[in-house]
DNA sequence: ATGTTTATAAAACTTTTTGTTTGATATTTA
DNA sequence: TAAATATCAAACAAAAAGTTTTATAAACAT
């Protein structure tokens, strides 16, 4: 039951991810045309509708793609190395991946919206998350400062974003108090 | 030398505000037209565009928007309350903030880039971050196991994001060692 | 190697959406 | 109440999206 995919689709399907990627690296996503993505393509815009619907539908497809390379490096390595830290291991993989991969990755990440708001999180937030972690083990690490807050501020976005999307999920005073167990304080 | 800022124009940027919003709430960003947030706010076309150059610019400043709010509030705050533990207070103004405008935030984070990067990362590393939390404080705390790994993951993507956008800061090897100390091993 | 299938190109076209301009009207400010 | 100016309405031009048709060329199957 294995369908075999045209030499011409996949061709295709690569020129427009890599136009894409290009593009994304000069402009916003926003700003990006069909007409500029085929030009730089160097296909026809009716080829292009006849694989997608737009450029957003083009874009979960090269994530998707991106996914599907992470996964088989994964799975790969599995088979290949049976070391026992997994987790280090993992992020080694996922680090290089990334790396090989970087101007793809900072293409998307570019023009984003939750980054805007983090960003203003972390700027609202820094001062207060600093002085929580003074005196701490982690601060005496030598690990820089901006790295820390960034660690500490990304985990409370990831869990906030899934308390405002997940609204009874659980109360305010749980959230906090999983914040509290989760960031070190002053020991 | 304060700028006094016509009735009007007030009433203008808050329709559009909330329009915007209930249109996110809809639909895909990339897929909301400017008539669109016209229609729904009642307003001319030429009065958008004597605002704002696109949605984008719209977005933007109404997300600038929420900020000053928060930051009213937290100064606020800090003028009334005088508590010790800086953190947790911030933390509780930051959260009866999103709560309120929880729709505005949910609908900003419904439509986004990063988030598929970061659902897709939490999908493919689960099962190696469990492994090494395991027989870990953390796991034995009361908090739900996803939202444990929900932290750790969003902290390691916030770092990873830095690390693609400034590609010379730090190593790949810093890196893992950053990850290493901020990650709980088994004890 | 050859016939068949099918993806792509080319070009013309319709529709949608954007962006601009004008002058009249209404609202705010002072 | 007068002056200033933001909004509206309507018509317009231009850009981009999306569709359709036919011809061509490339990949496939046998």
């Amino acid at each position: 039951m294995k369908e075999k995919i045209d030499l011409r689709v996949v061709k295709t399907n690569r020129v427009l991810f890599n136009a894409l990627i290009t593009l994304m690296e000069q402009k916003d996503f926003e700003k990006i045309k069909i007409s500029d993505i085929c030009e730089v393509a160097l296909i026809n815009r009716s080829t292009f509708y006849a694989h997608y619907e737009n450029k957003y539908d083009l874009l979960l497809a090269m994530i998707d793609n991106l996914k599907q390379n992470l996964e088989n490096e994964l799975k790969q390595n599995k088979e290949e190395n049976i070391s026992k830290n997994y987790f280090i291991e993992f992020l080694k993989i996922l680090i290089n991946h990334v790396d090989e991969k970087r101007t793809t990755y900072n293409s998307i990440l570019q023009n984003d919206k939750n980054g805007i708001l983090i960003d203003f999180l972390i700027d609202v937030s820094n001062r207060d998350l600093i002085s929580r972690l003074k005196n701490n083990n982690i601060v005496k690490s030598n690990i820089p400062l901006d790295i820390i807050t960034k660690f500490y501020l990304g985990g409370i976005v990831s869990i906030g974003i899934d308390w405002i999307k997940n609204k009874d999920k659980y109360t305010k005073e749980e959230l906090i108090s999983y914040f509290d167990k989760l960031i070190p304080d002053k020991i």
